[in-house]
DNA sequence: ACAATTAATTGATCTGCGTCAGGGCAGCGC
DNA sequence: GCGCTGCCCTGACGCAGATCAATTAATTGT
């Protein structure tokens, strides 16, 4: 563990953004298409350049933001993978989401005006925070930035209702490892072997299932030649046949 | 059935704007803080009011967008109950919510840039449109618009995921009813009792349950005397005691 | 007013997954 | 070395809710 930033990744590529080449990162960051933009107004660009603070490293278990702070800013996660959670009264833990490099968190809080949940760095993590609003200032400016917002806003109301439907557990599961795959895939990475970073509880608990379920279907799974899983390593073996098994949870 | 508009409402005070009291109605609407704001800019006011077009109405049935069309604008319901859902490759219907008077759709079809849903009236309905690109357009020049927009896109993204937890189909209809019961009250009709426009299938659709399920859950609810049940009447006899059911939904 | 559909209820049975219980294995401090 | 802790796996069992089946309202059309 002497390198921090590549600490606990093993195969693949890593999903660790390289901190010495900004413009690599961000053309796969969220943000990407308004913070690269090819010939759109300098002054502007340089504003959004201003606004982003690099924060980092966190380590995991670090919070990068937590339930009921008022809400100021989002985040792209610049490296590294981060777990969205809520705790209820009772203590007892909701995931609801895996961050990957490239992708935004804190846009649910923008309504209630606090975070709704904590965001929890999985491993060494990285990210770029923009002041809200300093991105809502210029987003009036900057339209394509405006643009930018409303398609990440919407686009997540889309994503917190895919695991609403009534599934079943290895639908939930091809959809799950099929979307990381996919995540990983638009990020640079590969689509066909990576690592899960989260635990198996976690896992379940985001699926809503038990972890127990998760360990069998995984099995299952890969008594099945669908996949090939050794710990938190995943190989996905026949994409077509785990496609099917999720269409009803991913197409449509 | 000699009025159209009233037809099918009956207990309480019907979920119908008065189509000659805009203003009225207005007041009530997601966007109503902008649509009537005290002391703004009188100018842009009247483009906003300018850009909205009545439509309506709508009998039980009918669309009022359909899943795939390039999307254009987004909507609010002014009277009536809309119904969202996806249909699957197989036919198999996914209700996605139900909207009241003063809330607003569409909003989820900005990222893809069509709309990823159906949006179905139960009964008669009408709304008021806003051309999305003029939205955007004015949000530029007012950024209490844009505000609201942000605000409204965010709402939308932590609704979609509450029913995504396990939660028990006693839990699930008790937050479904005190939900629908606090977002009528929020449009000044009545918490306590309405009427459900939506089929039982449609609400165990859209809570994930089976329609019997449903029917046998609201009849234990009314034998513990937390409900009345008559067709699709409902009374709420004990909010306590629901609240209390519907805790780790509502609660958090 | 009538049959013809469609929706809602109720009971009986089945089943996927949660729960419980037990065991293996790696990392870590002592 | 040792026990401790956290994570993962596996089997036995039970239960909430789905499914199947049959009956009874409500709607709708003629």
């Amino acid at each position: 563990m002497k390198d921090p930033v590549h600490a606990g990744v093993r195969p693949a590529q890593s999903p660790i953004a390289d901190d010495g080449d900004d413009l690599r990162f961000c053309s796969t960051c969220a943000f990407g298409s308004v913070c690269l933009p090819a010939g759109v107004d300098k002054t502007a660009l340089r504003e959004l350049h201003m606004l982003v603070e690099h924060i980092g490293p966190y380590r995991a278990g670090d919070l990068v933001f937590r339930n009921g702070e008022p809400f100021a800013a989002i985040f792209a996660v610049r490296g590294g993978v981060v777990k969205t959670r809520q705790l209820d009264d009772d203590g007892r833990e909701q995931v609801l989401g895996f961050h990957l490099p490239g992708e935004m968190i804190g846009l649910n809080a923008i309504h209630p005006a606090k975070y709704p949940c904590d965001a929890v760095a999985l491993d060494t993590v990285f990210v770029c925070r923009f002041s809200f609003p300093a991105l809502a200032t210029l987003a009036v400016k900057m339209p394509d930035v405006q643009q930018q917002l409303f398609r990440l806003l919407s686009a997540d109301i889309g994503k917190a209702s895919l695991l609403a439907g009534d599934y079943s557990a290895d639908e939930r599961l091809a959809a799950f490892l099929l979307g990381l795959a996919d995540r990983f895939a638009a990020r640079g990475f590969s689509a066909k072997a990576f690592r899960l970073e989260m635990s198996r509880g976690d896992i379940a608990n985001y699926l809503r299932l038990a972890s127990e379920t998760v360990s069998r279907v995984l099995r299952r799974l890969q008594d099945q030649k669908l996949i090939r899983v050794d710990g938190r390593d995943v190989e996905l073996l026949d994409r077509a046949a785990l496609l099917d098994l999720a269409r009803n949870i991913l197409h449509q």
